[in-house]
DNA sequence: GTCTATATGTAGATAGAC
DNA sequence: GTCTATCTACATATAGAC
Protein backbone atom coordinates (compact mmCIF):
# COMPACT_ATOMS: atom_id res chain seq x y z
CA UNK A 1 0.00 0.00 0.00
CA UNK A 2 2.68 2.51 0.55
CA UNK A 3 4.61 1.08 -2.43
CA UNK A 4 2.56 2.11 -5.82
CA UNK A 5 4.39 -0.07 -7.91
CA UNK A 6 5.85 -2.63 -5.42
CA UNK A 7 6.14 -6.35 -6.71
CA UNK A 8 5.30 -9.50 -4.87
CA UNK A 9 9.06 -10.60 -5.06
CA UNK A 10 11.06 -7.50 -6.08
CA UNK A 11 14.23 -8.84 -7.65
CA UNK A 12 16.45 -6.14 -6.48
CA UNK A 13 14.96 -2.81 -5.53
CA UNK A 14 17.12 -0.34 -3.39
CA UNK A 15 15.57 0.23 0.17
CA UNK A 16 14.20 3.45 0.64
CA UNK A 17 15.66 5.88 2.79
CA UNK A 18 14.77 6.75 6.66
CA UNK A 19 14.15 10.57 5.28
CA UNK A 20 11.98 9.60 2.92
CA UNK A 21 9.75 7.30 4.45
CA UNK A 22 9.90 9.92 7.00
CA UNK A 23 8.64 12.77 4.43
CA UNK A 24 5.55 10.01 2.94
CA UNK A 25 4.37 10.13 6.92
CA UNK A 26 4.44 12.92 7.58
CA UNK A 27 2.30 13.79 3.96
CA UNK A 28 -0.16 11.44 4.97
CA UNK A 29 -0.66 13.07 9.08
CA UNK A 30 -0.76 16.08 7.29
CA UNK A 31 -3.28 14.97 4.99
CA UNK A 32 -5.77 13.37 7.27
CA UNK A 33 -5.66 16.66 9.28
CA UNK A 34 -6.58 19.57 6.86
CA UNK A 35 -8.96 16.70 4.52
CA UNK A 36 -10.61 16.43 7.92
CA UNK A 37 -10.89 20.00 8.86
CA UNK A 38 -11.68 21.74 5.15
CA UNK A 39 -12.65 18.76 3.26
CA UNK A 40 -10.91 17.32 0.25
CA UNK A 41 -11.87 20.51 -2.36
CA UNK A 42 -11.21 23.26 0.49
CA UNK A 43 -7.59 21.45 1.81
CA UNK A 44 -5.25 22.09 -0.96
CA UNK A 45 -2.17 19.88 -1.91
CA UNK A 46 0.08 23.58 -1.11
CA UNK A 47 -0.91 23.57 2.10
CA UNK A 48 -0.74 19.64 3.03
CA UNK A 49 2.83 19.88 1.52
CA UNK A 50 3.29 23.11 3.74
CA UNK A 51 1.74 21.13 7.01
CA UNK A 52 3.84 18.26 6.35
CA UNK A 53 7.00 20.43 5.81
CA UNK A 54 7.49 18.78 2.91
CA UNK A 55 7.32 20.39 -1.24
CA UNK A 56 4.32 20.47 -3.37
CA UNK A 57 5.79 17.79 -5.66
CA UNK A 58 6.60 15.59 -3.08
CA UNK A 59 3.44 14.87 -3.27
CA UNK A 60 2.60 13.75 -6.45
CA UNK A 61 5.91 11.77 -6.20
CA UNK A 62 5.46 10.01 -3.16
CA UNK A 63 1.35 9.19 -3.34
CA UNK A 64 0.73 9.80 -6.64
CA UNK A 65 -1.81 13.16 -6.84
CA UNK A 66 -4.59 14.42 -4.43
CA UNK A 67 -7.28 12.11 -5.02
CA UNK A 68 -5.19 8.91 -4.47
CA UNK A 69 -3.41 10.16 -1.25
CA UNK A 70 -6.90 11.05 -0.23
CA UNK A 71 -7.59 7.42 -0.47
CA UNK A 72 -4.46 6.36 0.62
CA UNK A 73 -5.46 8.53 4.41
CA UNK A 74 -8.87 7.10 4.57
CA UNK A 75 -7.26 3.59 3.74
CA UNK A 76 -4.51 3.39 6.07
CA UNK A 77 -6.21 3.78 9.34
CA UNK A 78 -9.78 2.00 8.12
CA UNK A 79 -7.73 -1.16 7.36
CA UNK A 80 -5.73 -0.72 11.15
CA UNK A 81 -9.75 -0.16 12.42
CA UNK A 82 -11.16 -3.04 10.51
CA UNK A 83 -8.65 -5.86 11.93
CA UNK A 84 -9.90 -4.56 15.33
CA UNK A 85 -12.80 -4.92 15.40
CA UNK A 86 -12.83 -7.93 13.62
CA UNK A 87 -10.53 -9.38 16.04
CA UNK A 88 -12.62 -8.30 19.14
CA UNK A 89 -15.58 -9.88 17.59
CA UNK A 90 -13.71 -13.39 17.49
CA UNK A 91 -12.75 -12.82 20.96
CA UNK A 92 -16.57 -12.35 21.88
CA UNK A 93 -17.61 -15.53 20.11
CA UNK A 94 -14.73 -17.53 22.04
CA UNK A 95 -16.90 -17.66 25.22
CA UNK A 96 -18.95 -21.20 25.05
CA UNK A 97 -22.54 -19.06 25.27
CA UNK A 98 -23.85 -17.03 22.67
CA UNK A 99 -22.52 -13.70 22.77
CA UNK A 100 -24.77 -10.58 23.90
CA UNK A 101 -26.29 -8.29 21.67
CA UNK A 102 -24.93 -5.47 23.69
CA UNK A 103 -20.95 -7.11 23.17
CA UNK A 104 -21.36 -7.37 19.45
CA UNK A 105 -22.12 -3.96 19.14
CA UNK A 106 -19.17 -2.67 21.38
CA UNK A 107 -16.78 -5.02 19.55
CA UNK A 108 -17.39 -2.23 17.07
CA UNK A 109 -18.08 0.24 18.63
CA UNK A 110 -15.23 0.21 21.23
CA UNK A 111 -12.06 0.22 18.94
CA UNK A 112 -13.09 3.05 17.56
CA UNK A 113 -13.98 5.18 20.86
CA UNK A 114 -10.83 4.00 22.69
CA UNK A 115 -8.60 5.29 19.76
CA UNK A 116 -10.49 8.60 19.45
CA UNK A 117 -10.64 9.04 23.06
CA UNK A 118 -6.69 9.24 23.31
CA UNK A 119 -5.28 10.15 19.89
CA UNK A 120 -6.63 13.40 18.01
CA UNK A 121 -5.69 11.64 14.53
CA UNK A 122 -8.18 9.46 15.03
CA UNK A 123 -10.88 11.91 15.74
CA UNK A 124 -9.46 13.47 12.53
CA UNK A 125 -9.90 10.40 11.00
CA UNK A 126 -13.88 10.08 12.21
CA UNK A 127 -14.71 13.56 10.69
CA UNK A 128 -13.10 11.96 7.58
CA UNK A 129 -15.55 9.17 7.35
CA UNK A 130 -18.20 11.09 8.30
CA UNK A 131 -17.31 12.64 4.86
CA UNK A 132 -16.58 10.07 3.02
CA UNK A 133 -19.90 8.66 3.86
CA UNK A 134 -21.78 11.87 2.86
CA UNK A 135 -20.75 12.27 -0.14
CA UNK A 136 -21.40 10.31 -3.30
CA UNK A 137 -17.66 11.06 -5.28
CA UNK A 138 -16.74 8.43 -2.77
CA UNK A 139 -18.63 6.01 -2.38
CA UNK A 140 -16.29 3.46 -3.82
CA UNK A 141 -14.33 3.96 -0.80
CA UNK A 142 -16.79 3.44 1.75
CA UNK A 143 -18.15 -0.37 -0.14
CA UNK A 144 -14.53 -1.16 -0.19
CA UNK A 145 -13.05 0.01 3.08
CA UNK A 146 -16.20 -0.22 5.46
CA UNK A 147 -18.59 -2.23 4.05
CA UNK A 148 -17.36 -5.60 4.41
CA UNK A 149 -16.84 -5.37 8.23
CA UNK A 150 -20.31 -3.72 8.25
CA UNK A 151 -21.27 -6.60 7.05
CA UNK A 152 -19.86 -9.53 9.08
CA UNK A 153 -21.31 -7.43 12.04
CA UNK A 154 -24.79 -6.96 10.61
CA UNK A 155 -24.64 -11.08 9.70
CA UNK A 156 -23.52 -12.17 13.18
CA UNK A 157 -26.42 -9.91 15.03
CA UNK A 158 -28.43 -11.57 12.19
CA UNK A 159 -27.80 -15.08 13.46
CA UNK A 160 -28.33 -14.12 16.98
CA UNK A 161 -31.90 -12.94 16.29
CA UNK A 162 -32.82 -15.37 13.33
CA UNK A 163 -36.57 -14.36 13.73
CA UNK A 164 -35.77 -10.38 13.20
CA UNK A 165 -36.05 -8.54 9.90
CA UNK A 166 -32.63 -8.45 8.29
CA UNK A 167 -33.09 -4.97 6.76
CA UNK A 168 -34.30 -3.63 9.68
CA UNK A 169 -31.35 -5.02 11.68
CA UNK A 170 -29.01 -3.26 8.48
CA UNK A 171 -30.77 0.00 9.28
CA UNK A 172 -30.43 -0.32 12.66
CA UNK A 173 -26.47 -0.46 12.07
CA UNK A 174 -26.15 2.66 9.88
CA UNK A 175 -28.35 4.86 12.20
CA UNK A 176 -26.06 3.15 15.14
CA UNK A 177 -22.31 4.37 12.92
CA UNK A 178 -23.78 7.91 12.21
CA UNK A 179 -24.31 8.29 15.87
CA UNK A 180 -20.81 7.42 16.68
CA UNK A 181 -19.40 9.77 13.74
CA UNK A 182 -21.43 12.42 15.28
CA UNK A 183 -19.17 12.11 18.36
CA UNK A 184 -16.78 13.23 16.37
CA UNK A 185 -18.35 15.86 14.28
CA UNK A 186 -21.06 16.86 16.94
CA UNK A 187 -18.88 17.30 20.06
CA UNK A 188 -18.96 20.87 20.42
CA UNK A 189 -22.86 20.54 19.58
CA UNK A 190 -23.62 18.31 22.67
CA UNK A 191 -21.57 20.75 25.00
CA UNK A 192 -23.43 23.75 23.52
CA UNK A 193 -27.09 21.98 24.21
CA UNK A 194 -26.20 20.40 27.39
CA UNK A 195 -24.60 23.81 29.07
CA UNK A 196 -27.38 24.15 31.89
CA UNK A 197 -25.76 21.44 33.51
CA UNK A 198 -22.15 22.17 33.51
CA UNK A 199 -20.73 18.96 32.53
CA UNK A 200 -17.85 19.17 30.38
CA UNK A 201 -18.60 16.30 28.18
CA UNK A 202 -16.39 13.49 29.33
CA UNK A 203 -15.50 11.08 26.32
CA UNK A 204 -15.88 8.36 28.31
CA UNK A 205 -18.97 8.87 29.38
CA UNK A 206 -20.13 9.60 25.78
CA UNK A 207 -19.01 6.19 24.59
CA UNK A 208 -21.05 4.36 27.76
CA UNK A 209 -23.89 6.67 26.27
CA UNK A 210 -23.25 5.66 22.79
CA UNK A 211 -22.94 1.97 23.07
CA UNK A 212 -26.11 1.98 26.19
CA UNK A 213 -28.28 3.72 23.08
CA UNK A 214 -26.86 1.77 20.10
CA UNK A 215 -28.37 -1.06 21.49
CA UNK A 216 -31.09 -0.02 22.51
CA UNK A 217 -32.25 1.36 19.65
CA UNK A 218 -30.88 -2.17 17.99
CA UNK A 219 -33.35 -4.37 20.35
CA UNK A 220 -36.25 -2.11 19.03
CA UNK A 221 -35.54 -2.88 15.52
CA UNK A 222 -34.97 -6.33 16.27
CA UNK A 223 -38.59 -6.65 18.18
CA UNK A 224 -39.86 -4.91 15.20
CA UNK B 1 -34.67 37.53 4.07
CA UNK B 2 -35.02 37.47 0.08
CA UNK B 3 -34.17 41.69 0.08
CA UNK B 4 -31.06 42.40 1.32
CA UNK B 5 -31.38 46.40 2.28
CA UNK B 6 -34.72 46.30 3.12
CA UNK B 7 -36.16 49.24 5.61
CA UNK B 8 -38.95 48.38 7.71
CA UNK B 9 -40.81 51.02 5.72
CA UNK B 10 -39.15 51.67 2.37
CA UNK B 11 -40.46 55.43 1.74
CA UNK B 12 -40.06 54.76 -1.76
CA UNK B 13 -39.18 51.34 -3.74
CA UNK B 14 -39.44 49.87 -7.23
CA UNK B 15 -41.53 46.68 -7.52
CA UNK B 16 -38.85 43.62 -8.24
CA UNK B 17 -39.68 42.60 -11.28
CA UNK B 18 -41.25 39.03 -11.80
CA UNK B 19 -37.96 37.70 -14.24
CA UNK B 20 -35.65 39.21 -11.25
CA UNK B 21 -37.64 36.86 -8.67
CA UNK B 22 -37.32 34.06 -10.52
CA UNK B 23 -34.03 34.64 -11.14
CA UNK B 24 -33.14 34.66 -7.59
CA UNK B 25 -35.07 31.63 -7.11
CA UNK B 26 -33.78 29.63 -9.79
CA UNK B 27 -30.46 30.42 -7.88
CA UNK B 28 -31.00 29.32 -4.76
CA UNK B 29 -32.55 25.98 -5.78
CA UNK B 30 -29.14 25.27 -8.17
CA UNK B 31 -27.37 26.68 -5.53
CA UNK B 32 -29.06 23.85 -2.94
CA UNK B 33 -28.44 21.18 -5.17
CA UNK B 34 -25.15 21.33 -5.79
CA UNK B 35 -23.68 22.39 -2.67
CA UNK B 36 -25.75 19.26 -1.13
CA UNK B 37 -24.13 17.32 -4.40
CA UNK B 38 -20.58 18.48 -3.93
CA UNK B 39 -20.06 20.70 -0.64
CA UNK B 40 -18.96 24.33 -0.41
CA UNK B 41 -15.96 24.50 -1.99
CA UNK B 42 -16.46 21.76 -4.80
CA UNK B 43 -19.47 23.57 -6.03
CA UNK B 44 -18.46 26.59 -8.53
CA UNK B 45 -20.28 29.33 -8.58
CA UNK B 46 -19.97 29.08 -12.59
CA UNK B 47 -21.75 25.83 -12.58
CA UNK B 48 -24.75 27.00 -10.10
CA UNK B 49 -25.27 29.71 -12.29
CA UNK B 50 -24.90 27.58 -15.05
CA UNK B 51 -27.71 25.17 -13.76
CA UNK B 52 -29.56 28.17 -12.74
CA UNK B 53 -30.12 29.20 -16.50
CA UNK B 54 -28.52 32.49 -14.83
CA UNK B 55 -25.32 34.79 -15.82
CA UNK B 56 -22.49 34.45 -13.19
CA UNK B 57 -23.19 38.19 -12.15
CA UNK B 58 -26.06 37.23 -11.23
CA UNK B 59 -24.96 35.83 -8.10
CA UNK B 60 -23.11 38.39 -6.60
CA UNK B 61 -25.89 40.86 -7.59
CA UNK B 62 -28.81 38.68 -5.95
CA UNK B 63 -26.99 37.27 -3.36
CA UNK B 64 -24.34 39.20 -2.28
CA UNK B 65 -21.02 36.35 -3.31
CA UNK B 66 -20.81 32.45 -2.69
CA UNK B 67 -20.48 32.33 1.20
CA UNK B 68 -23.52 34.75 1.52
CA UNK B 69 -25.37 32.18 -0.77
CA UNK B 70 -24.92 29.28 1.42
CA UNK B 71 -26.21 31.04 4.10
CA UNK B 72 -29.32 31.86 2.52
CA UNK B 73 -29.83 28.38 0.95
CA UNK B 74 -29.24 27.02 4.28
CA UNK B 75 -31.53 29.72 6.47
CA UNK B 76 -34.77 29.58 4.01
CA UNK B 77 -34.96 25.78 4.83
CA UNK B 78 -34.18 25.95 8.16
CA UNK B 79 -36.57 28.73 9.04
CA UNK B 80 -39.96 26.85 7.55
CA UNK B 81 -38.75 23.58 9.07
CA UNK B 82 -38.29 24.68 12.40
CA UNK B 83 -41.80 26.79 12.08
CA UNK B 84 -43.33 23.23 11.43
CA UNK B 85 -41.27 21.31 14.23
CA UNK B 86 -42.24 24.05 16.88
CA UNK B 87 -45.97 23.60 15.52
CA UNK B 88 -46.45 19.97 15.84
CA UNK B 89 -44.81 20.30 19.31
CA UNK B 90 -47.76 22.78 20.26
CA UNK B 91 -50.29 20.52 19.03
CA UNK B 92 -48.54 17.45 20.96
CA UNK B 93 -48.86 19.66 24.13
CA UNK B 94 -52.86 20.80 23.79
CA UNK B 95 -53.68 17.51 24.54
CA UNK B 96 -55.12 17.82 28.83
CA UNK B 97 -52.59 14.80 29.15
CA UNK B 98 -48.73 15.09 29.39
CA UNK B 99 -47.26 14.06 25.82
CA UNK B 100 -45.87 10.99 25.58
CA UNK B 101 -42.17 10.84 24.55
CA UNK B 102 -42.55 9.41 21.35
CA UNK B 103 -45.35 12.24 20.28
CA UNK B 104 -42.51 14.86 21.12
CA UNK B 105 -39.90 12.70 19.53
CA UNK B 106 -42.11 12.43 16.31
CA UNK B 107 -42.55 16.19 16.23
CA UNK B 108 -39.29 16.68 15.41
CA UNK B 109 -38.40 14.15 13.58
CA UNK B 110 -41.88 13.82 11.35
CA UNK B 111 -41.67 17.26 9.46
CA UNK B 112 -38.47 16.63 7.83
CA UNK B 113 -38.88 12.73 6.85
CA UNK B 114 -42.57 13.67 5.73
CA UNK B 115 -40.87 16.35 2.99
CA UNK B 116 -38.40 14.36 2.21
CA UNK B 117 -40.42 11.54 1.31
CA UNK B 118 -41.88 13.94 -1.21
CA UNK B 119 -39.68 16.42 -2.26
CA UNK B 120 -35.86 15.57 -3.61
CA UNK B 121 -35.02 19.67 -2.82
CA UNK B 122 -35.63 18.66 0.95
CA UNK B 123 -33.08 15.25 0.40
CA UNK B 124 -30.90 17.78 -0.69
CA UNK B 125 -31.09 19.97 2.04
CA UNK B 126 -30.74 17.52 4.42
CA UNK B 127 -26.71 16.53 2.74
CA UNK B 128 -26.41 20.01 3.52
CA UNK B 129 -27.44 19.87 6.81
CA UNK B 130 -24.59 16.59 7.28
CA UNK B 131 -22.34 19.00 5.60
CA UNK B 132 -22.48 21.98 7.56
CA UNK B 133 -22.73 19.76 11.00
CA UNK B 134 -19.59 18.61 10.29
CA UNK B 135 -17.66 21.57 9.68
CA UNK B 136 -16.30 23.53 11.83
CA UNK B 137 -16.71 26.55 9.55
CA UNK B 138 -19.91 26.32 9.68
CA UNK B 139 -20.67 26.14 13.17
CA UNK B 140 -22.08 30.04 13.58
CA UNK B 141 -24.65 28.95 10.93
CA UNK B 142 -25.58 25.30 13.21
CA UNK B 143 -26.08 27.73 16.39
CA UNK B 144 -28.00 30.51 14.96
CA UNK B 145 -30.34 27.93 12.64
CA UNK B 146 -30.61 24.44 14.05
CA UNK B 147 -29.76 24.98 17.88
CA UNK B 148 -33.11 26.96 19.24
CA UNK B 149 -35.57 24.41 18.16
CA UNK B 150 -33.00 21.33 19.56
CA UNK B 151 -33.35 23.07 22.77
CA UNK B 152 -36.91 23.54 22.62
CA UNK B 153 -37.33 20.26 22.20
CA UNK B 154 -34.55 18.85 24.93
CA UNK B 155 -36.07 20.96 27.59
CA UNK B 156 -39.66 19.58 26.56
CA UNK B 157 -38.12 16.06 27.47
CA UNK B 158 -36.54 17.15 30.33
CA UNK B 159 -39.55 18.81 31.90
CA UNK B 160 -41.55 14.94 31.50
CA UNK B 161 -38.48 13.50 33.28
CA UNK B 162 -37.57 15.63 35.89
CA UNK B 163 -34.96 13.14 37.45
CA UNK B 164 -32.92 12.26 33.89
CA UNK B 165 -30.05 13.67 33.60
CA UNK B 166 -30.19 16.67 31.20
CA UNK B 167 -26.98 15.91 29.45
CA UNK B 168 -27.72 12.17 28.56
CA UNK B 169 -31.20 14.14 27.17
CA UNK B 170 -28.92 16.50 25.03
CA UNK B 171 -26.41 13.32 24.17
CA UNK B 172 -29.10 11.18 23.01
CA UNK B 173 -31.21 14.22 21.08
CA UNK B 174 -27.73 14.66 19.17
CA UNK B 175 -27.63 10.73 18.28
CA UNK B 176 -31.24 11.06 17.21
CA UNK B 177 -30.68 13.33 14.78
CA UNK B 178 -27.32 11.99 13.42
CA UNK B 179 -29.74 9.05 12.35
CA UNK B 180 -31.95 10.96 11.39
CA UNK B 181 -29.27 12.82 8.79
CA UNK B 182 -28.20 9.31 7.76
CA UNK B 183 -31.46 8.91 6.07
CA UNK B 184 -29.86 11.29 3.18
CA UNK B 185 -26.30 10.44 3.35
CA UNK B 186 -26.26 7.18 3.36
CA UNK B 187 -29.99 5.60 2.01
CA UNK B 188 -27.50 3.60 -0.74
CA UNK B 189 -25.34 2.26 2.08
CA UNK B 190 -28.35 0.77 3.66
CA UNK B 191 -29.62 -0.47 0.69
CA UNK B 192 -25.99 -2.46 -0.40
CA UNK B 193 -25.75 -3.55 3.36
CA UNK B 194 -29.39 -5.03 3.30
CA UNK B 195 -29.28 -6.56 -0.38
CA UNK B 196 -29.74 -10.18 1.01
CA UNK B 197 -33.25 -8.95 2.14
CA UNK B 198 -34.36 -7.53 -1.40
CA UNK B 199 -36.31 -4.78 0.32
CA UNK B 200 -35.39 -1.89 -1.20
CA UNK B 201 -35.89 0.40 1.28
CA UNK B 202 -39.12 2.20 0.93
CA UNK B 203 -38.80 5.45 2.67
CA UNK B 204 -42.25 5.59 4.77
CA UNK B 205 -40.46 2.22 6.59
CA UNK B 206 -37.53 3.75 7.44
CA UNK B 207 -39.34 6.66 8.49
CA UNK B 208 -40.77 4.82 11.01
CA UNK B 209 -37.51 2.44 11.77
CA UNK B 210 -36.18 5.78 12.11
CA UNK B 211 -38.57 7.27 15.09
CA UNK B 212 -38.48 3.77 17.02
CA UNK B 213 -34.70 3.46 17.00
CA UNK B 214 -34.86 7.27 18.37
CA UNK B 215 -37.19 6.26 20.90
CA UNK B 216 -35.73 3.46 22.33
CA UNK B 217 -32.22 4.82 22.84
CA UNK B 218 -33.71 7.87 24.23
CA UNK B 219 -35.47 6.19 26.79
CA UNK B 220 -32.45 4.52 27.43
CA UNK B 221 -30.63 7.52 28.36
CA UNK B 222 -33.70 9.06 30.11
CA UNK B 223 -33.37 5.87 32.85
CA UNK B 224 -29.54 5.89 32.77
C1' DG C 1 14.58 12.03 -3.56
C1' DT C 2 14.38 16.87 -3.54
C1' DC C 3 13.43 21.35 -5.21
C1' DT C 4 12.78 25.24 -8.54
C1' DA C 5 10.30 26.95 -12.12
C1' DT C 6 6.66 26.81 -14.84
C1' DA C 7 2.62 25.03 -17.57
C1' DT C 8 -2.20 25.00 -17.70
C1' DG C 9 -6.61 25.34 -15.83
C1' DT C 10 -10.13 27.30 -13.03
C1' DA C 11 -11.70 29.87 -9.12
C1' DG C 12 -14.67 34.24 -7.41
C1' DA C 13 -15.56 38.95 -8.18
C1' DT C 14 -16.65 43.17 -10.65
C1' DA C 15 -16.52 47.30 -14.09
C1' DG C 16 -19.02 49.09 -17.42
C1' DA C 17 -21.93 48.61 -21.76
C1' DC C 18 -26.56 47.71 -22.62
C1' DG D 1 -31.35 43.69 -13.97
C1' DT D 2 -28.63 41.58 -17.33
C1' DC D 3 -24.56 40.29 -19.66
C1' DT D 4 -19.75 40.56 -21.58
C1' DA D 5 -15.15 40.85 -20.77
C1' DT D 6 -11.60 40.83 -17.84
C1' DC D 7 -8.88 41.06 -13.39
C1' DT D 8 -6.38 38.69 -9.94
C1' DA D 9 -5.53 34.80 -7.30
C1' DC D 10 -4.79 30.21 -6.63
C1' DA D 11 -5.41 25.38 -7.98
C1' DT D 12 -2.83 20.67 -9.50
C1' DA D 13 0.68 18.78 -11.85
C1' DT D 14 5.22 18.04 -13.94
C1' DA D 15 9.89 18.79 -16.43
C1' DG D 16 14.34 19.01 -15.54
C1' DA D 17 18.42 20.74 -12.69
C1' DC D 18 20.62 19.23 -8.67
Amino acid sequence: MSEPQSIPNPPRRRAISKRALETRLNILDAAERLFAERGFDGASVRDIASAAGAQIASISFHHGGKEALFERVVERRASQLSQMRLDALAAVKTGGAEPALEAVLAAFLRPYLEKAASDPQWLAYARLVAMVSADARWHEISERCFDPTAGAFIAEIARLFPDADQTAIAVAFVFSVAAMLSLSTSKWRIEALSAASGNPADMNRLSDDLVRFCEAGMRAAINR
